[in-house]
DNA sequence: GGCAACATACCAACTAGTCTGTATGTTGAA
DNA sequence: TTCAACATACAGACTAGTTGGTATGTTGCC
């Protein structure tokens, strides 16, 4: 592909991850990418577009990340699941590294009730996330709690709430440090679901 | 006060939760208020000015409904915990309703990197919001789980979390099942941590 | 020479904020 | 009581700058 083209979409994501859609102009795009407006309206047909290219290549890279990441291959589902968690506390920021968030939780809080497509986009987005998820813990769950009652898509509906939350709340206080905590939270609410924790009320840090 | 005032605040409000805040323009403020550009002007040193306004009253009026809420006056700490699930719920939308949003996550999501003013009052405003609940899982945990391990705040902040993650969710699915649905999750990991739960693995809905 | 890949100049609409004007109080001294 | 002096609460035209998008080049490769 166009070298050009994803020098745009890169800027893009940038921009639009720090500054959100309406405050990210096209002008700020061309030159953050170094390419003009001809450049731009080349390649992209208006801004939002660009915004759906944009989204489309932080979620399809987040995707692959996934896919390629070392806790993908335990053969244990659980293992997996787990892994995930460690994961996303690697990923999303150590401690001194503040998140710059998630382009699709921007442009869902951003313009859910304004922009119908770029909304469904998000929620598609989203429910191939929760779906992945629930897959994983599917497996998990016939492997290793076949009898349990909890529903996998509800606890990965949970996840990616809290994920989302805390990645928002992380960016206004400036640190990692509540993405961190709710992330080993939500950790400790699972062992107690897949029946790992002997007892519940221990588990909670601090 | 002015009702001009309190007219310019609440189109403010329900513009800015709808469209964020680079999408409501002063002029769109004005028109829903009824307002010209200069009563605007009058009351308001600027754009960013009626949106400190509008958080604010935002935030207090949601604190006066909580203050106000039946369940505050439930004797019991752990009495009061569960209660505020259930205003929650209520409030923040049935089934049929499908949810607003919260306008400080809308503005934090929005200018966490491009609005420090802003940025700091919505911090503000969440950190009370988490204090306000830790308080009362405190004197819960002390009533009735004074062994327990968790931590009133580590909960807290996961509460937020959910909450803010599951209004961003349940807005861009168009329906508040998964505020609902998390609500009770959470509900049910509250249960286990202060050991109300007779087994852990079979508290999880559906 | 024809077309993709840009660059440059430009435009109409919009935007936050200003300016001048005016109607309606309020106040305090004669 | 009255009237000048001043304050408050707007109204609405205006401006300087910005924005998404267009129209028209130019350039280099097949």
């Amino acid at each position: 592909m166009s070298d050009t083209r994803r020098k745009l979409v890169d800027a893009g994501v940038k921009l639009m991850r720090a500054r959100g859609y309406n405050a990210t102009t096209v002008d700020l795009i061309c030159a953050d990418a170094g390419v003009t407006k001809g450049g731009f309206f080349h390649y992209f047909k208006s801004k939002e577009d660009i915004a759906h290219a944009a989204a489309t290549h932080f979620f399809d890279e987040k995707t692959e990340n996934y896919e390629a990441a070392a806790f993908r291959k335990l053969a244990d589902p659980l293992d997996r699941v787990f892994g995930r968690l460690d994961f996303v506390k690697e990923t999303m920021g150590g401690t001194h590294h503040v998140t710059k968030g998630c382009l699709i939780g921007v442009l869902a809080q951003e313009l859910a009730f304004t922009n119908p497509e770029i909304r469904d986009m998000c929620n598609n987005f989203f429910t191939r996330m929760a779906r992945d998820f629930t897959h994983e813990l599917t497996e998990a769950k016939a492997a290793h709690a076949p009898d349990a009652k909890f529903d996998p898509k509800g606890i990965a509906q949970m996840y990616l709430a809290i994920v989302q939350g805390s990645l928002m709340l992380a960016k206004i206080a400036g640190n990692n440090d509540v993405l961190q905590e709710n992330i080993e939270m939500f950790r400790d609410q699972l062992k107690i679901v897949f029946g790992l924790a002997d007892k519940a009320a221990d588990k909670s840090n601090n």
